[in-house]
DNA sequence: AGAAAAATTTAGTCATTCCTAAAAATGAAA
DNA sequence: TTTCATTTTTAGGAATGACTAAATTTTTCT
């Protein structure tokens, strides 16, 4: 129904989305982020406004329709499922997936969504911490997460997500060993960069305010 | 590198060269299997010749070149892949996997095929009894097929592939149990419709020469 | 508020890949 | 071998989704 740049295009907006409160998601927001231009964007989002998947407004910006935002959803579940498919049965890293997963998030098939969710064991979340919506595109924002960032030294949590998930960001994570499942206790702050004194089982070690606010936790 | 459409079109020569012979595949060949107008693939042929992957000379037809076979035994090589993974893992029957096995086989992911490969076990046949090919293009033909309608009466064999693998033509062995491993022994074949009649461990059954001659065999 | 900067849209193109209709080449039969 | 049916190609165009450059609107700053 839906072609493959148009998905991305729902995808895109979908997830601009959370940040952009109640404002529409801005033009270039979406060209940067789909790495394309402005005025390919503004093509683009006349097209989703005729086909009743967004609401857009010159120069006002786009939110999803109902039934876009149920679109998106359904792209999100596929991109997730397949993300836990290729880390849990093919081995692969949760810093490789990201690329394979967009191209899989396309294929057709309500019929193998199912099924793969069903082999996967139904999971809650994809390996970087992320919900999968059911098939109704219901999502878990059960369990209250929060950066490392907003925790006050003696305070600790569970790592069990990332807002961030390029691959060098998770690269940087495997190697100093803070991935998902972690327990970690703030030992100290420092005022003067904000970067953080982490203590894990492993040790102790120092990350920088980027880290800290890319890192999920929640509460033990 | 190459589009969807380029990939469908390479695979497509690549199954009707079988047939062709040492002729070129003809444009009307290529346009009834993909279900398009001669006139798109005149012009798609012409492209393929730019980028080298077909010899093509007006009015004489196409064959892929060394390139443009590698090309298409790696697609292949995925579909089969694709299927044997949807009907091992995810419990789809073999005549339900076509037409999404044709989605995930334009997935672009070297290591996914190989990881993907040896999760499923290097399996040599897919669902259907067609080989697999290898990682290098090289396909095993090693075990001779016969197709059932070449079997003189008293002589048997082993069900190991099907030369249509259309739903319904599969729905059908299905709901006769003639399936992949099943042994089968000719017991008559009636002249006036060359219609076989057929013993297997469940039983005896009759089948239209349209069914003898898609049904591939190989030796006991 | 008014001006400058930034964001966004419009206008005009381009590449793909498909289509229809008409023209040209092929090949089969008389 | 000439004709006629079939096959194939050409010519011209449409839809999609991208681009550049220029115009317009919004936002920000003084």
């Amino acid at each position: 129904m839906a072609s493959e740049s148009v998905e991305n295009y729902l995808k895109c907006i979908y997830a601009l989305q959370r940040d952009a409160g109640d404002r529409g998601v801005t033009t270039n927001a979406i060209a940067e982020r789909l790495d394309t231009k402005a005025s390919s964007v503004t093509d683009m989002l006349k097209k989703l406004r005729e086909r009743g998947w967004v609401q857009y407004k010159k120069y006002k910006g786009a939110q999803l329709t109902v039934e876009g935002e149920r679109m998106a959803l359904a792209i999100v579940r596929k991109h997730r499922l397949w993300e836990v498919f290729l880390v849990d049965h093919l081995g692969f890293g949760w810093d490789e997936v990201h690329h394979i997963a967009e191209q899989l998030e396309h294929v057709e098939s309500e019929a193998l969504v199912e099924r793969l969710d069903d082999f996967l064991g139904n999971p809650r979340f994809d390996p970087h911490g992320d919900p999968i919506p059911d098939s109704e595109g219901r999502l878990d924002e059960g369990l209250q997460r929060f950066a490392l960032d907003t925790l006050e030294p003696g305070q600790s949590g569970l790592i069990v997500g990332v807002e961030d998930s390029s691959a060098e960001f998770l690269q940087y994570l495997d190697s100093v060993r803070l991935t998902l499942g972690v327990k970690v206790e703030v030992v100290n702050r420092f005022a003067f960069d904000r970067s953080v004194m982490l203590r894990t089982s492993e040790g102790d070690r120092q990350v920088s305010q980027a880290v800290a606010r890319n890192l999920l936790l929640r509460k033990l």
